[in-house]
RNA sequence: GCCCUCGUAGGUCAAUGGACAGACCGUCGGCCUCCGGAGCCGAAGAUUGCGGGUUCGAAUCCCGCCGAGGGCGCCA
């Protein structure tokens, strides 16, 4: 990684200049015009010592690297920037590398030895998933992957809450569609599924048997939702699970209980006005927060310390790293997790983020989604519209905290001109060359070998420079979370690539130097694209016909 | 009322406190005797919601206001 060893480099020129800053910033440059790296180590030294100017600190560090003409330049400029360009020779033998590595390009070593969890969708078990859930799901299977992809052991994971209060709800829900009407019918969830889950229910057993304990029909209902509503779609999504996990069960296994002892025994735990209550510490009253309910005889835990026993959980499981990733109606309940993390220990271990909600509109026009009034998309409804690939990729171009509008209609006519498709077609054509090179006798067994010195167009260079990113992508993701790099690494490698066919003509008979040289690049090409597009769970054709079939509208 | 998040070209979004804020869609104008035109080249389009502050440097950090979404003590 070319990031690294430039900061290597920068890193011993300032300590054998005698300034702290061991580890400095190297970032890529936006304009080319600046090489292609740049630090601002000068600019931050000047801060701290004014009497020596940026540029002064900038030629001085320039002049303590090491030269490796052979792998990079260094200049400075008058405003105190230390800019790095990447020598050709490097570039070309990138070529060869990402060849040789093939799928396992891209792979860095920052998890190494680690187990992290990533628990996401975790969508109640009370209706079919929604664009929201779609949302979260998609980000959560991308980011598991980029950690994958960071040497981390990842568990994927869906924590489902079968108990309480709208399980209950549940359970009316469904006896009122079966003729059992509810007392209170203002909360129940309505819509098409809950008949169908309704009649699912009545086919297997005998609801009579229910009838005057909706929260047993509802149990049942939850469980018959999740087997034929939720983890079908699921496996329809490409979404796989390594463990799904119930709230039920932590109870029946005692785990819930044992949490309480874990508070009680660290002193995190008071009794007040007969309800049981988290003390948050500060001697503040009003950020504690209820534990064990006083209203159903002081007996009943809140899902606040079924989560506690939960994250308890997950650690005793030994994952160094925890993530989360929520909806936005659960960003209040941030700061009490937050606080159970700190009072427990686990606090460094444990991320949690926030997907915000996606707001469906119809025309132009907001459509509120609602369970209740079962006005709502659901995640199957879109993807048979606008096709898995476009759906994936639409969810994962958001970053995570981004309040982003979903038009369906919108969706449908723009799903042709998706920028999935300007990646996939840059997969397809890079296939393509390599099949005409074939049948006009080329072999592609040995790229590897090609003389990618010839390489030396701007196009070519720039192409490189692009492809070999990949892996500080993948390192960036798995610290920063932000799955969206992906989608927009992917856009600009296409491009570039677009722009070196243009002008490069690959294929040439009359030079057969050249043709394998820039056949080697559209090879790694292939090979970064394919691998990006894995990340984000895109499919990667090798013909665009084999996408047809993929949209149903 | 309080808390969290967001506000960037006409639209959808990028931009790790760094250099002249980038793409795509849309609009306008060009490019196929040749490896896939689902492509390429060019043009127009931004006072980064508004007002202050911190900093050598702010779309980014802090304060206030406006607007949008979400949440609010014992629902999950």
């Amino acid at each position: 990684m070319i990031r690294k060893v430039l900061r290597e480099h920068l890193s011993k020129a300032m300590r054998e200049a005698g300034y702290e800053e061991v580890r400095p910033e190297v970032l890529p440059t936006t304009n080319t015009r600046f090489g292609d790296y740049y630090s601002t180590v000068a600019l931050r030294l000047a801060r701290r010592d004014s009497k020596q100017p940026p540029e002064k600190t900038a030629k001085f560090l320039v002049a303590k690297l090491a030269k490796k003409e052979e792998i990079f330049k260094a200049d400075f400029t008058p405003n105190g920037f230390i800019n790095f360009s990447i020598s050709p020779s490097f570039l070309q033998a990138q070529v060869q590398e990402i060849i040789e590595e093939d799928e396992n390009f891209g792979r860095v070593e920052v998890g190494k030895d680690k187990k992290v969890q990533v628990e996401f969708i975790s969508a109640n078990p009370t209706g079919p998933l929604t664009l929201g859930n779609g949302r979260g799901g998609f980000m959560g299977d991308a980011l598991a992957n980029c950690l994958e992809k960071a040497s981390f052991q990842v568990e994927r994971e869906y924590y489902i809450n079968d108990t309480g209060n709208q399980i209950k709800t549940l359970g009316f829900s469904i006896l009122d569609v079966l003729g059992i009407k509810a007392e209170d019918r203002k909360g129940l969830y309505k819509g098409e599924y809950i008949v169908e889950l309704a009649k699912l229910l009545q086919k297997e057993t005998d609801i009579e048997r229910y009838r005057l304990k909706p929260y047993d029909v509802g149990g049942r209902g939850a469980e018959v939702l999740l087997k034929e509503f939720i983890k079908p779609a699921l496996a329809k999504l490409k979404i796989d699970f390594d463990a799904f996990v119930s709230e039920k069960h932590l109870y029946e296994s005692g785990k819930v209980a044992a949490a309480l002892e874990v508070l009680r025994k660290k002193g995190l735990v008071e009794e007040r006005e007969g309800a049981t209550w988290f003390k948050a510490g500060g001697g503040v009253e009003d950020k504690d927060r209820v534990l064990v309910r006083s209203d159903v005889g002081g007996s009943e835990p809140t899902y606040f310390l079924a989560d506690i026993a939960y994250h308890l959980d997950k650690f005793e499981r030994g994952f160094d790293r925890v993530i989360d990733l929520w909806g936005a109606d659960h960003a209040g309940y941030v700061q009490r997790m937050r606080a159970a993390a700190v009072a427990l220990g686990f606090d460094d271990k444990l991320d949690i983020i926030i997907v915000q909600l996606v707001r469906l509109k119809e025309g132009g026009k907001e459509v509120r989604m609602s369970k209740r009034t079962g006005t709502f998309v659901t995640l199957e409804e879109l993807v048979d519209k606008v096709g898995l690939d476009v759906a994936r990729f639409f969810f994962i171009s958001h970053a995570a905290n981004t309040h982003m509008d979903f038009d369906l209609k919108v969706a449908r006519e723009q799903s042709l001109k998706n920028p999935v498709y300007y990646v996939q077609y840059a997969h397809a054509r890079c296939a393509s060359i390599l099949r005409k090179a074939q049948e006009e006798g080329f072999s592609l067994e040995d790229l590897s070998n090609s003389d990618t010195s010839l390489l030396k167009q701007p196009a070519e260079l720039a192409l490189i420079k692009a492809l070999m990113k990949l892996p500080e992508i993948v390192e960036d993701i798995s610290q920063n979370y932000a799955v969206h790099l992906l989608p927009t690494y992917s856009q600009i490698t296409a491009d570039l690539f677009h722009k070196f066919y243009e002008q490069a003509r690959v294929i040439d008979p009359k030079d057969k130097g050249t043709s394998l040289a820039r056949l080697a690049l559209v090879m790694a090409t292939k090979i970064i694209l394919r691998n990006s597009l894995r990340l984000m769970g895109v499919s990667h054709p090798e013909r665009m016909e084999d996408l047809s079939g993929e949209i149903n509208n």
